[in-house]
DNA sequence: ACATCTCGTTCACGTTTCGTGAACATTTAT
DNA sequence: ATAAATGTTCACGAAACGTGAACGAGATGT
């Protein structure tokens, strides 16, 4: 969604190597197919027969891509490392639980959001009842401009990257309900930062309506938010009922106990004195 | 876990973007690292510090990479690559209840594991109680020597395509119980052949048993594999009381059907008549 | 506070090699 | 069986990758 798959090629001069770019064109065509021929990526991506082929036996040999039959896919390998780069994130390790009493005491689903470049994405989510299943939105790369959760964090990140990620990243309208301009965003965020708690009436997908906490390190700099999420109609009800914000502040809270509690740890057996 | 890290520049002339190969020594490298300098890298891997500058760059301009510090990382890009590609994986939407069904009914991990390559990857794994978290199995490549999941789809692969794989695996030696011995192994698949059930007792990891039934396509080819495992002592215990084989045999012709369902059914969609 | 050292970043150049196009081989469709 | 389409290989020219050194920023220690 919205990735930049850099088809300036004049602007990013020495500075790059061109052929690792081509080669990722083609993991990120792959990502977004079943299996497909040399030709057909070849027209897609608009190179050569022999160019592709060349690059698809490389990621092959590499195990990164599977042949069958003459088509190619991905391979599992990315399975791993994508397994690998979450474990390897402190604050993963310790949202499990927080996330399922979340989703248990709400009914909804529930999810971590992470800001990485300019946009959001689902570190973990955890499902309740009939919801679309969480592998679907784990891994999944959002805008931060058109979530709860990314807003919640863009409220709580200093000034000068907030800005930097809303100049690159643009306010892409999603939905007729996405904020696409930037001084209602602005005042958006600053009643968000005031009340801790940022909500997205259907401006991600139509129907559904999301509430979200930031979670933040010490400088109370947002690190990642807390959302639960649901169908517009059923969200409406329920924050009748229940009280979203002291919920999601709670969890919040209590993940960022749980990191800053990590952290302690880590440093305590990387520094052996004490 | 042996991945082909192509060390052998000479053998693969032509036929492989070299530029390509080092920008994923790299991905490899940041796998297994939490966070990592220009220089280390570039001292592990004997390339020059302006040469990594410009991959990690590219990466990091492509979101593959995230640069906190002065420090590199790979990026949650990554998660979202794995989470497609298994998600699109026929097989993976129908194992999630069985998985449930055989970790509950035996109160061991259990777990899918795909051929690809020479190795296997664990597709997905459901554990109860205090075993090891799942994420830490998931997207793991482990040789298909040494483990029951692994040995059973050995056992159920043509024999050309199994001789293939002993030919560029080997039996690398993992415990004092894998099997090393060719003729050793080909009898012990001829055995899991006649069972349609492989046990490991240790030889992946030492304390760990594993009982595994292989999950065919119609032509009885294996596609995967089903298998619970726990600590060595538990499971032998175990053992007397259930009947591990049919257990597990259920499960994996239950996952059989419903790939078979499944794929009807996509041709049906496919195919507008009828 | 200063100096020093380390590390990330940039740059120019020579040479590897990447990409192109066409030919060949192999598979699929007719 | 024939033909069309697709995967694979090859040779060559042009592009750009990797090398090494220089620069600059940041950390470290005195």
């Amino acid at each position: 969604m919205s990735r930049p798959t850099i088809s300036d090629p004049a602007e990013m001069d020495g500075r790059v190597a061109r052929t690792t770019v081509t080669s990722f064109r083609i993991v990120d065509a792959l990502r977004d197919r079943d299996a497909v021929g040399v030709t057909e990526l070849a027209d897609e991506l608009s190179l050569g027969k022999g160019t592709v082929h060349k690059h698809l036996n490389t990621l092959h040999e590499m195990e990164y891509v599977v042949k069958e039959r003459g088509k190619y896919r991905l391979s599992l390998g990315f399975l791993g490392l994508g397994a690998s780069v979450r474990t390897r994130m402190p604050i993963y390790r310790v949202i499990q639980q927080p996330l399922e009493n979340l989703a248990e005491s709400t009914g909804e689903a529930a999810s971590v959001l992470i800001p990485e470049h300019t946009s959001g994405i689902y570190l973990a989510r955890v499902t309740t009842g009939t919801e679309p299943p969480a592998e679907l939105y784990e891994g999944k790369r959002v805008p931060l401009t058109a979530t709860a959760a990314g807003k919640a964090i863009l409220a709580y990140l200093p000034a000068d990257e907030r800005d930097r990620i809303l100049d690159e990243s643009g306010l892409p309208k999603l939905t007729d309900n996405t904020i696409t301009d930037r001084e209602t965003m602005l005042e958006e965020l600053q009643t968000i930062h005031d009340d801790r708690t940022a909500h997205d009436r259907g401006e991600l997908e139509a129907d559904r309506h999301c509430v979200a906490s930031p979670i933040t390190d010490a400088d109370n700099t947002a690190i990642a938010a807390v959302s639960v999420s649901g169908p517009a109609e059923r969200m409406r009800e329920k924050s009748i009922r229940q009280d979203f914000p002291s919920i999601l502040g709670s969890t919040a809270t209590s993940i960022k106990n749980r990191v800053a509690n990590e952290q302690s740890k880590r440093q305590a057996s990387a520094d052996p004195n004490r």
